[in-house]
DNA sequence: TGTGTTGGTGTATTTGCTACACTAACCAAT
DNA sequence: ATTGGTTAGTGTAGCAAATACACCAACACA
């Protein structure tokens, strides 16, 4: 048996890795975070936050993981995007890669530098640096998620603070979608959905009329609507 | 170097799989093939076609592959349904599955038995074996994922031969769904969207009148509606 | 007190979805 | 030739959901 090498099987198989993107609302942009490699390959470059499966974790609790190692952060709502598997996309080994995406609010999260990452940062989605390895691809595929479950899902709750007023959640929504939504039509709909209560305080910013603010009413998890 | 084991690596890794779950229509019911195991664990019980990553294809090269192997048939819509990686879902050692659904017509489908399954056979999914390994919970994922693609996109079609009466394709949404649906509001949104054109031929079968059929206009795999 | 800024509200129109019943064309049997 | 059985094919009216659209309210600041 190779010193170095002690995992021996009759087949060769592939390594496994999970990547996550996750997504925040900062400064009215739609931004990703990531974190600079330290190793090679692709040294220096940015990448998505992620590392190889433990054998005793799921795939999910991997990208928990991950993340909690990598930004410091746990909970969140994680979803599995799509398991990308081409036979060159690392050039060290053959490795398969579960990505997940997953949101937050900018605010409570402070991403800090880990083991195997020299800086984390926010990036604006478009404006992002060259990714290492497809991550690329992964980031544009969330994305695409990410819109097509707006409608869908209450998970635009998950990048707004506990409470917030509607205005902030619409300028969630037009800024992932990139377009402008009429204010009145909005409003009626959120409300019509019956998933938010009034805090009855008021959000008092800048020179103009207080806000409202809202919270979730049932703050459990993500719900499909209709 | 065990003899036996001449694939080492420094960190233990998984083996990955792919299954697939083959859906048809098959005497007015939903039906999934299946085949039966000749190898433990759960041999003799049916499972779902699938099987290990060959180094130098990706995920979905494998479903292809295996389905091939397994079935006869090649070039269907093959769609990544999600990968499965419960840390024992697999007795012998740690497998992670990537699971793919696809749809063909019944009768141009003569499965056959390969090297690793004694038989194969079509099972109305309300009428399921136990199935080895987490396969149930696929099917049923596979399922749910099925009857909400089919309203937003074209799907349906890969279950019917080249030339089709509207009949027969609302005859697939009535399977898929497991409702009833009106004749005239089906045929109107069917119509509505454009993507049907009238061959000209007519169909004669049985003792009633006879059916135009239709032809998909863009015969390009698989559209998302809208 | 006036100005600038964001918060908050209703109605009319259009569009899409639903419910619903009868005639047409063919075959088979008499 | 007529009748009965079977599936094919068609339109409209009512309802619900989505859209378009403009003004006053409340506050801070100068």
């Amino acid at each position: 048996m190779p010193v170095n090498q002690p995992y021996c099987y009759t087949h060769p198989h592939p390594a496994v890795t999970t990547d996550i993107v996750l997504f925040t609302i900062r400064e009215e942009s739609l931004q990703v975070l990531l974190i600079q490699r330290t190793n090679p390959p692709f040294r220096q470059m940015w990448a998505l936050p992620g590392g190889f499966l433990n054998m005793d974790e799921n795939l999910e609790q991997c990208a928990n993981r991950e993340l909690l190692e990598e930004t410091g952060i746990d909970g969140l709502y994680l979803e599995q995007l799509y398991t990308f598997s081409a036979p060159d996309r690392d050039p060290r080994e053959r490795v398969i890669s579960a990505t997940y995406f997953a949101l937050t609010q900018s605010d409570t999260l402070h991403p800090k530098a880990g083991s195997d990452a020299q800086e984390a940062a926010w990036f604006p989605i478009s404006g992002l640096p060259d990714l290492a390895f497809d991550h690329a691809e992964i980031v544009e595929l969330a994305r695409q998620r990410l819109a097509a479950k707006l409608n869908y899902s209450t998970i635009a709750f998950q990048l707004l603070p506990e409470t917030f007023t509607l205005s902030q959640l619409q300028a969630v929504y037009e800024t992932i979608l990139d377009e402008k939504l009429d204010k009145r039509n909005f409003r009626k709909g959120v409300l019509a959905r019956n998933i938010l209560m009034e805090t009855g305080d008021y959000s008092r910013t800048g020179n103009h009329r207080p806000a409202k603010t809202y919270r979730v009413i049932n703050p459990t998890r993500v719900e499909i609507i209709k």
